[in-house]
DNA sequence: AACATTTATCGTATATTTACGATATATAAG
DNA sequence: CTTATATATCGTAAATATACGATAAATGTT
């Protein structure tokens, strides 16, 4: 029972190539000043949408797209219509995934 | 008691303007695949040199010796010179310290 | 002292990232 | 159907990151 217990958690600390290539995505996304500070803006207000964020931080509706996008690619962030608008919300799932990993593999 | 804690807690989910940033150099750090290869690398094998670790990607003397130095200055790796060469390893202090953050913040 | 070994740094080319204004797209309101 | 609002995308300039060869620096060996 604690053998099985070891076996899978060694054998989670070898990532497939995809799950690697998503958390190394995932340290790029967050490694960046304005996009960690949207990460904890969305973590303060759940389900913002562009405006707020770029009512919050101090650079041009594109470049807020821009890193939005990168978030989203990362795996980190959903976007969701809500009429013309877009609202936001960090992937709990995908964050617990991340949070995990740091922990098993360092 | 229990709202010590509590408030314990709340002081460390704000950082400090160096906490901040380091914090963020070290996802940037992690998030380059050679990088994140090298991290793993001195995981498996503490106290390797720069030549180990050269033999073991597919890049150039050059560009290690300069990954090395991004690690060094996001407080993630220290190198201690034995003799002529430099022996590497993980932080662990500093590991530990991204590890808590990682869980505290997100 | 001369030489071999190991690593860091310099100069530089190329690639990627970051930022912006302009513009396109999509939806709601009048 | 026109207009206003919200967002994404395009083109592009500037900054930063990545990679390499050449070379410097530092140590151990003969």
């Amino acid at each position: 029972m604690i053998t099985e217990l070891k076996e899978k958690l060694a054998e989670n600390k070898t990532l497939s190539h995809r799950e690697r290539e998503r958390f190394i995505a995932m340290f790029k996304a967050m490694g960046n000043p304005i996009r960690y500070e949207m990460m904890e803006y969305m973590l303060k207000i759940p389900g913002c949408n562009t405006t707020n964020i770029v009512d919050h931080l101090p650079i041009a509706q594109a470049t807020v797209s821009q890193h939005l996008k990168v978030l989203k690619e990362a795996g980190l962030v959903s976007g969701e219509c809500e009429g013309p608008a877009t609202c936001y919300c960090l992937i709990d799932e995908n964050v617990k995934w991340f949070k995990e990993m740091v922990q098993k593999i360092f």
